[in-house]
DNA sequence: GACCCAGTAAACAATC
DNA sequence: TGATTGTTTACTGGGT
C-alpha cells in the first residue's frame, strides 16, 4: 500500500528501469530486504540525480525548464532524494530554475512524505528482525530524511517555496513516530542481538546457502561477505519475495477455502448463514463461550479454534485447529484417518474444554475429533457416572458426541478395542453386569511426558506449544479465568479430597483429566471409584508392571490419587465443569 | 536414521 | 453359528 505508492512515484523517474521499484511494491515483509531495496532505490536515486545535476549544470536548463515547470513529474523522483548533505540549497538555487527548484521539492516532499511512512511501515513490521547493519542503514535513512525534512523548511522560510503545512506536518509526525519506533525496535533489537532469522541451527538460512558458521560472529562475517548488496544477492531477494508472494496467495486462497467451508459447516442449509464473518480468536475466551452456549441444540458450530486460521493474521495456528479439520493422508483405506499425532495428543489438546466449546459441532459435523483414540476413551469413561463403561458403551459416547464416528465402524471400532487393549491405563473390571473399562489414572499419566515441573522455559515452551501463543491475553485470561471458577466454585469442588487432589493431578494438555471427578450433572461426583467396586474379579494381566509395583494395576490407581503433587504441576491446570460436555 | 507413538488392519481366541 | 469382545502382531507415518 504505501510501499506500493511510493513505488509508483518511483517508477515516475526515468532512471528506474531495472525493476527495483516493482520488486518494493511486492514486498510486504522481510525487513532485511525492504532495506536492501530502499538501498538499493537510494544509490539508484543519488547517480539519476549526479547525472540530472550534471545536465542542469551543462547548460540544458534554459530551455527544459518550462517542460519542468509544467510538469514536475518530469523532475527525476531520485532529485527528489537526494541528500541535503550534498548539495546545499545555495547549490540548488544556483541550479535550478525557481520553477524547476519548486517542483523538485513539492515532489521531494511527497516523496519524503513516502519514504516516511515506508520506513515507519518497515520498522512496525520488521525491526526485530532487522540485522544490526540494516537497522543502522534505516536509522541513516531517517536522519537523512530529517535532514531533507529541515532542508525543506529552510527553503520554505527563504521562500523558496510555497508551504505546505499540511504534507510538512505530517512528515515531521511521521519522523518522530518512526523514531520513536526505531528506538523501540532497536533495543528490542540489541535484546535479541543473538539470535538472526536467517541463522538458525549452525548454519546460514539464506535460500540456498546452508553455509556452516560457528556463531553468530562469523555468521555476521559469513552474511556480510557472501550475502552482501549484490546483484545475486538482490535476484536471490527477488525470488524469495515471489516465494513468499506465492505463499501469501495460497495462504489467501486457503483461508478462504477454510471459511467457506467453515461458514457451510456451521448452519442448516435452509437458514440465513449467521457467520458470515470469521470467528477471531482475538475475542475474549469467554466471549467465546458464550458463543458456544448461545447455539442451539443441534446446529453444528465450528471448533473455536479451528475458526483461528481464518483470520488472516500471522498468528501461530491453534494446533487445535489444524488437527481438528486435518485429514491425514496415511488414512489409506477407510478414509479413517489418525485422529491426531503424538505431539498435539500429549502437550497440546484440552480436550474438555475443546469439547466442551465444541461440542455441538462434533456432534453434528462430521470432522473428526482432533484427539487420540485413547484420550476419547478416557474422556468417555470419566464422564461417566460410576467411571466405567462397557466396550459397547464406550461405542455409544463416540457415536454420541462425534458425527465422525457414526460412519466406518469397524475401523474405528477396532481402534478402540486395539486401544483399550493395548494401553495399560484402561482397566478392564468384571463386575456383576459383566465386564466394564476403566481408568488407571496413574497409568495415564505415565504414558505423558514430563510435565511442567520447575523450568519456566519448559512451561513456557509447553504452553505456546498448546497454540496460546497465538491466543491473545484476554483468551489465556479466560482460560485462567475458567479455571479458577470451577477451583472456587463451592458447588463444583468438594474439600479437598482424594478425588479432588486427583483433579489438580493431571497433565495441563487433556483437560478432560480434570472431569473425572466431576459428573454429567456438573457437580464433583460422589461415585465410586472404580477401586470401589472392588468387587473385581478380573484384572489385566500386566506382569511387567506386577514387576515394577507388585500391585495389582486397578488397586493402584485410585490410592495414588491422593498423591501429593509439585505445585508447579497444578499451577497449569484447566478445570472445566463437566456440564459444558452436555 | 533410530526411536517412539498413534492409527489402521488383520488374525485369532474367548465369550455372548 | 454368528456376532461381539478382547488380544496381539504388523505395518505405516509423523514427530523428535
Amino acid at each position: 500500500m504505501m510501499v506500493e505508492s511510493a513505488s509508483e512515484t518511483i517508477r515516475t523517474a526515468p532512471s528506474n528501469q531495472n525493476g527495483v521499484s516493482s520488486l518494493s511494491s511486492q514486498s510486504d515483509g522481510g525487513g532485511g530486504r525492504e532495506v536492501d531495496l530502499l538501498h538499493l532505490q537510494q544509490q539508484q536515486a543519488l547517480q539519476a540525480a549526479r547525472q540530472f545535476l550534471l545536465q542542469q549544470a551543462s547548460g540544458l536548463n534554459s530551455p527544459g525548464s518550462t517542460e519542468i515547470k509544467q510538469s514536475p513529474v518530469q523532475v527525476p523522483v531520485s532529485m527528489a532524494m537526494m541528500s541535503p548533505q550534498m548539495i546545499t540549497p545555495q547549490q540548488m538555487q544556483q541550479i535550478l530554475s525557481p520553477p524547476q527548484l519548486q517542483a523538485l521539492l513539492q515532489q521531494q516532499q511527497a516523496l519524503m512524505l513516502q519514504q516516511v511512512k515506508c520506513a515507519h511501515i518497515l520498522t512496525h513490521t520488521c525491526a526485530s528482525q532487522l540485522g544490526s547493519k540494516q537497522l543502522a542503514f534505516q536509522q541513516q535513512l531517517i536522519q537523512m530524511q530529517q535532514l531533507q525534512q529541515q532542508h525543506i523548511l529552510n527553503l520554505q522560510r527563504q521562500g523558496l517555496v510555497p508551504l505546505q503545512p499540511t504534507a510538512t506536518m505530517q512528515s515531521l509526525q511521521l519522523i518522530k513516530e518512526t523514531n520513536f519506533i526505531f528506538c523501540v525496535a532497536f533495543h528490542s533489537h540489541e535484546e535479541h542481538a543473538s539470535s538472526h532469522p536467517l541463522y538458525g541451527h549452525g548454519e546460514c538460512k539464506w535460500p540456498g546457502c546452508e553455509a556452516l558458521c560457528e556463531d553468530m560472529g562469523q555468521f555476521i562475517k559469513h552474511l556480510n561477505n557472501e550475502h552482501a548488496l549484490d546483484d545475486r544477492s538482490t535476484a536471490q531477494c527477488r525470488v524469495q519475495m515471489q516465494v513468499v508472494q506465492q505463499l501469501e496467495i495460497q495462504l489467501a486462497k486457503e483461508s478462504e477455502r477454510l471459511q467457506a467451508m467453515m461458514t457451510h459447516l456451521h448452519m442448516r442449509p435452509s437458514e440465513p448463514k449467521p457467520f458470515n464473518q470469521p470467528l477471531n480468536l482475538a475475542s475474549s475466551g469467554s466471549l467465546l463461550k458464550r458463543e458456544c452456549d448461545a447455539y442451539p441444540e443441534g446446529l453444528p458450530h465450528p471448533p473455536t479454534s479451528a475458526a483461528t486460521p481464518i483470520t488472516p493474521l500471522r498468528q501461530g495456528p491453534s494446533v487445535i485447529s489444524s488437527s481438528s479439520l486435518h485429514t491425514h493422508s496415511h488414512s489409506h483405506t477407510h478414509g479413517v484417518g489418525p485422529i491426531r499425532r503424538r505431539n498435539s495428543d500429549k502437550y497440546c489438546t484440552p480436550i474438555a474444554s475443546e469439547l466442551a466449546q465444541n461440542c455441538e459441532f462434533y456432534k453434528n459435523a462430521d470432522v473428526r475429533p482432533p484427539f487420540t483414540y485413547a484420550s476419547l476413551i478416557r474422556h468417555a469413561i470419566l464422564e461417566s457416572p460410576d467411571r466405567q463403561l462397557t466396550l459397547n458403551e464406550i461405542y455409544n459416547w463416540f457415536t454420541r458426541k462425534f458425527a465422525y464416528f457414526r460412519r466406518n465402524t469397524a475401523t474405528w471400532k477396532n481402534a478402540v478395542r486395539h486401544n483399550l487393549s493395548l494401553h495399560k491405563c484402561f482397566v478392564r473390571v468384571e463386575n456383576v453386569k459383566g465386564a466394564v473399562w476403566t481408568v488407571d489414572e496413574v497409568e495415564y499419566q505415565k504414558r505423558r511426558p514430563p510435565k511442567m515441573t520447575g523450568s519456566p522455559t519448559l512451561v513456557k515452551n509447553m504452553i505456546s506449544g498448546l497454540g496460546f501463543g497465538s491466543l491473545n491475553a484476554s483468551y489465556q485470561a479466560a482460560l485462567a479465568e475458567s479455571s479458577l471458577s470451577l477451583l472456587n466454585n463451592p458447588h463444583l469442588m468438594s474439600p479437598p479430597t482424594a478425588a479432588s487432589l486427583n483433579m489438580l493431578h493431571v497433565g495441563h494438555d487433556d483437560v478432560s483429566s480434570t472431569v473425572e471427578q466431576v459428573n454429567s450433572n456438573g457437580s464433583c461426583s460422589p461415585t465410586l471409584s472404580p477401586q470401589q467396586y472392588s468387587h473385581a474379579v478380573h484384572v489385566k494381566e500386566e506382569p511387567t508392571e506386577l514387576e515394577e509395583d507388585s500391585r495389582p494395576v486397578s488397586l493402584l490407581a485410585n490410592v495414588t490419587h491422593s498423591l501429593p503433587l509439585p505445585s508447579d504441576e497444578r499451577d497449569l491446570e484447566e478445570d472445566l465443569p463437566m456440564e459444558e460436555l452436555e
